[in-house]
DNA sequence: GATGGATTTCAATAAATTGTAACAGTTGAG
DNA sequence: CTCAACTGTTACAATTTATTGAAATCCATC
């Protein structure tokens, strides 16, 4: 069974530690992070099933925090709101939020949010948009500008991984590890042969393609801005 | 006996504890959402058979919810109004809501109109038009231009299903799933070939299937304009 | 149980993608 | 500036996938 990465992000320790007594025994490797500042760079960095976010904090607030991570990732987030603050819900879930809940909550209902959103992440079919750039799963196709890029099976899989996962620096080993399978036998040569047709269909429809897929001399490739 | 999922969205959490109080014992599973916004992701991730959607709300209204929740569904959805509310209900109904009801109702009124939308929808039997290509799931008969096309069974029940999905891929094992059940012990390829004939069928007739059911290669096919 | 249409399978062919190897071009450390 | 290592590009071979027609099977009906 999988084991789900949670990250718990609060300015008290104290609600750190009751989330993880919580959430722990229940098989949740769980992640604790003291300020939304800390928590986006783990997000940069690392992979995170579920963001449980208290929109209390100093500095950041959670909504920010929210926004910003929005703006790289599509991590499903649950708000964690206090009973009688006064911050609007629906605004929240606007900027990207998945769900949201209300301290204090008991065992039982934070456990049952918590399947929802992830049952919910783990069916949806992704559609991802960059820069007027749109990567729809289920309808299998990307489009910039209006008109349709045709891209093969493989291509559009390695376009989604990196529109997943903005900034994040793949070596060629990884990225045959990831879209390949474990026990391929590719050469990492052909990595770049799947990057350069992306990068000629993509400039073709005219999007500024190496402005984002960039290559990062003797280590791999990265969607950057 | 079924047990049917409604699907209630209001922003006054009370009006959602009272519908649940109201529907819950009668055999109904309700989810509850609290905007426009959620009520739209749950849909898009999960089936409901039906949908109480109040009027009134903030930042996003019920009309406006219900104008996009069928850009891409048919689920049955009663909107619900406050008396004295200037809305204009037959506005609404033409925005594809099927049916209202007043605030404050009581229990059996609710109930008789959950049933009644429940039960029309049930025995509803769709009728497509697309680009002058009629599907009639009632006659079971497919028009172009005039006349008749003759499908068999399977052909028909392929092409409705790409119909009511316009632009989403299914692969052959989906396919498969769909139409034929789960434990169908049928080979992909044997999509193939109903494909084929569908094709041929409409092609005959003069209707431009080609640009319309197309292969999307190493994935399945779709219904796509 | 024979008939005829519907459905499914199969195999040959066609089409497209993917992988490879060779080489040219580029980068950056020393 | 030089060189070794890395990256980009190209053409083609290998592989995978789609299409098609024909044959086999199924199945309701007479």
């Amino acid at each position: 069974m999988k084991v789900y990465t949670v990250l718990l992000v609060d300015d008290e320790k104290r609600m750190l530690d009751l989330l993880e007594l919580y959430l722990a025994p229940k098989g949740y490797h769980c992640v604790k992070c003291e300020s939304g500042v800390a928590a986006i760079r783990y997000l940069e960095n690392n992979k995170a099933d579920l963001v449980l976010l208290d929109v209390m904090m100093p500095e950041m607030d959670g909504w920010e925090t929210c926004k910003q991570i929005r703006e790289f990732s599509n991590v499903p987030i649950i708000m964690v709101t206090a009973r009688g603050e006064t911050t609007d819900v629906v605004q929240g879930l606007k900027i990207g939020a998945d769900d949201y809940i209300t301290k204090p909550f008991d065992e039982s209902e934070l456990l049952a949010r918590i399947e929802a959103v992830l049952r919910r992440s783990v069916g949806k079919q992704a559609k991802l948009e960059f820069n007027g750039l749109v990567w729809d799963e289920a309808q299998h196709k990307v489009q910039y500008a209006g008109h349709d890029i045709f891209l093969t099976p493989k291509e559009f899989a390695i376009l989604g991984l990196f529109l997943k996962n903005p900034n994040r620096v793949f070596s060629r080993e990884q990225l045959i590890v990831t879209l390949w399978g474990y026990n391929a036998n590719t050469e990492e040569r052909t990595v770049d042969s799947h990057v350069k047709n992306i990068r000629e269909k993509l400039r073709q429809a005219g999007f500024p393609i190496d402005q984002f897929l960039q290559t990062v001399w003797g280590v791999g490739y990265k969607w950057g801005g």
